[in-house]
DNA sequence: GGACAGTACATGCACATGCATTCAATGCAA
DNA sequence: TTGCATTGAATGCATGTGCATGTACTGTCC
């Protein structure tokens, strides 16, 4: 009934042995991140990453200010979450949201002194975290019941 | 004032494009998934895990059921979240859920016959999905913002 | 036996997300 | 210029999630 074929099945396993690292991974370093950067500097993931890719996109390019369709397909997030995320960041101070002047359906994204700060705060313990749950194998946690520690 | 150590540097820098690459498999990945599956056999991500989970614990260990302080660390779901997912499956009847005689506190769940079927069905696109996501690049879409056809 | 800490699961709540829709602005065509 | 399809972003809504809590049960210590 299913494929008798031991090539097939074992690369099938072995698909399955990498998505499952995949998972674990993600809900490790996820979850440990949001935790940590949410705990100290009220970020989480997602608003990190979206601080971080206006820090490489302004210095990349020498702009001052990213659009909001620039940076959605960089985050992995629908259109509509990433314009409530700007909103909250800009609710915070860390971003400012003005109308672009060539197109005036888009808006421009530019950090503040402030979120460059927070973000400069972050970075080294967004490291951290992702050294230890990437790299050095580490506490699952989180979603995964058990907590260590 | 940062590291000017160039060692140090790179190793960073190769720890953020490891993130990124797994950010982006898991969201393609998550996306493929919820999508197809949704569409075609009415699970998301998780419910899947969670019936291949019931599967192979079964078949691994000849038992008819699980507790479901058993399948929480193995799917990445928070206990409560857990719960929903387990009363989601029983309300779809692909799942039952029975107190445990031995410990009247601790639930077993175990797969209908309906689910099992359920399970045999999907895997198949699943593990698709799963070669063309992780092994063949493919598509992002989903998230970020653009669909490619 | 009775009190009490700990465990297993369910539930109230707040919140982030995606989809569908809406609104404004643009660009193209007649 | 007017009309219309398209695009960029915001918003209503439904849903899934985690945290904190509640409830029922277990095991231990007195």
């Amino acid at each position: 009934m299913a494929e008798p074929d031991p090539h097939e099945a074992s690369a099938e396993a072995g698909l399955i042995a990498e998505w499952r690292e995949l998972l674990a991974r993600h809900a490790a370093a996820v979850c440990a991140l949001d935790r940590e950067l949410g705990e100290r500097y009220g970020l989480g993931m997602s608003e990190f990453e979206v601080l971080e890719r206006l820090v490489e996109g302004c210095r990349a390019e020498g702009r001052a200010a990213l659009r909001a369709s620039e940076l959605a397909p960089t985050v992995h997030l629908s259109q509509s979450a990433l314009s409530r995320l700007i909103a909250r960041l800009e609710k915070g101070g860390l971003v400012t949201r003005e109308m672009c002047p060539s197109d005036r359906r888009g808006i421009m994204i530019a950090l503040t002194p402030a979120g460059r700060e927070r973000y400069d705060q972050a970075r080294p313990l967004h490291r951290e975290v992702l050294g230890l749950t990437l790299g050095g194998r580490f506490a699952p946690l989180c979603g995964e019941s058990s907590a260590s520690a």
